[in-house]
DNA sequence: TAGATTGTTAATCGATTAACAATC
DNA sequence: TAGATTGTTAATCGATTAACAATC
């Protein structure tokens, strides 16, 4: 850590962060490439806010929970913002994955293009299924059986994981996952799942989101 | 509607229901469905909240906003508590949705089972690469040139759109939904689409998905 | 300089939790 | 009845917004 730091960094015993701030952290760095990808090497809190839905001073006060990014009368500049961004989320490194379920989802990211330019790379998948495992690889990554998961975890110091596999096995595989060390789950399964401490986990039911769709249909006007 | 409504329900001028709210009760039911399955007839706003990580008083605070769904000293009957959620989600009946976009994440939603067993039905599908076109239909579902949305939108009384085209494609193809009477967006596209007011919109970004999880790792306990 | 925009404080707003009378 | 649990009110907690001195 050579340069200065702006601030005692997101690590220590730091006020702990809102949940929501660091989804928007996300958006703005989406935000900010899309951008920058148009020529554009500026932004102020009120551009990027109103690019977004969300209030000048909302963006300032997430921003401003890690550091001081900004230059008054200027704004940010896209390329510094971005790399601060990437930083604090973590992905100015690159993440191996491991994906478990190779079904219909499964295969829709391995083949997932968006993952690769922001940070993550898959790079082993597991099934139990025989049919699965005899095609041994599929666009070009190997296919093991869930059995090996110990070894191919440790070989590529994979900390993230993804599940694919349908809702009665999703339990079952993320206890194997902990079991290699994994520190972070992604569950498309469309089931709870139960985590000790010190793992983080991330859902995602495809049908909840379309549910959220239909409510604000059927009762328009009636959320905040 | 013959049977007398407990609340004035949240159709009317009714205060507005916070998103939170709504995105848990997709919860409760996905919960209630999964005990029922294991044979569970009834619930306290304790266990259901203990399963999914709440407090009992926002069980039941949620689900007070929409009717008094309980018996005291009970607690819910499931598949009372099940039929009133899916109505208040607008998920009692099925939904036709168009797909847009059927590549690597189009195929998979396509191919999807979660859908069907919570009443979303994919009745076409969409896209302009004529290799694509060729086949004709996927998984037995036609699949069409965009073109033909109008008509084909009309003809299965569509309302709901996802779209799983390439990024710099997505804002059109939002815009032609809108432009056929499309009332609802699923977008998988990592950009910000705009949409007039009277549209509802929730996006699913997979990298921002994997993103939330590496930063609570790296930052570990740092967040609410 | 004047104009723009930041970072931050204080005020507002909204959501969560605790507590309890009512009820089965 | 006693025990359990609801629906709801009031208290607490946290997040958003408005405002402004500091700064480029």
């Amino acid at each position: 850590m050579s340069d200065f730091e702006p601030k005692p960094a997101a690590s220590d015993a730091d006020a702990s962060i809102p949940k929501a701030v660091v989804s928007r952290l996300s958006l703005y760095l989406r935000q900010l490439q899309q951008g920058q990808r148009d020529g554009q090497t500026t932004i102020s809190s009120k551009e990027l806010g109103r690019l977004l839905g969300f209030t000048d001073a909302q963006v300032r006060k997430d921003l401003a929970y890690f550091g001081h990014f900004g230059y008054p009368g200027i704004g940010y500049r896209c390329d510094e913002l971005i790399t601060a961004i990437k930083r604090i989320l973590g992905t100015d490194q690159t993440w191996p994955v491991a994906l478990v379920g190779v079904g219909n989802l499964g295969r829709a990211l391995l083949g997932y293009k968006g993952f690769a330019q922001r940070g993550f790379t898959i790079v082993a998948a597991f099934d139990t299924d025989a049919h699965v495992l005899a095609g041994g690889s599929i666009d070009g990554l190997p296919v093991y059986h869930l059995d090996n998961l110990p070894e191919v975890a440790r070989q590529n110091r994979i900390r993230l994981g993804m599940i694919a596999v349908p809702g009665p096995a999703a339990q079952g595989v993320a206890d194997r996952l902990l079991a290699v060390g994994v520190e972070g789950i992604l569950n498309f399964a469309p089931v709870t799942i139960k985590l000790p401490e010190g793992v983080s986990l991330v859902g995602v039911d495809l049908a909840i989101e379309l549910e959220q769709l239909t409510f604000s249909v059927v009762n328009r006007g009636a959320t905040t």
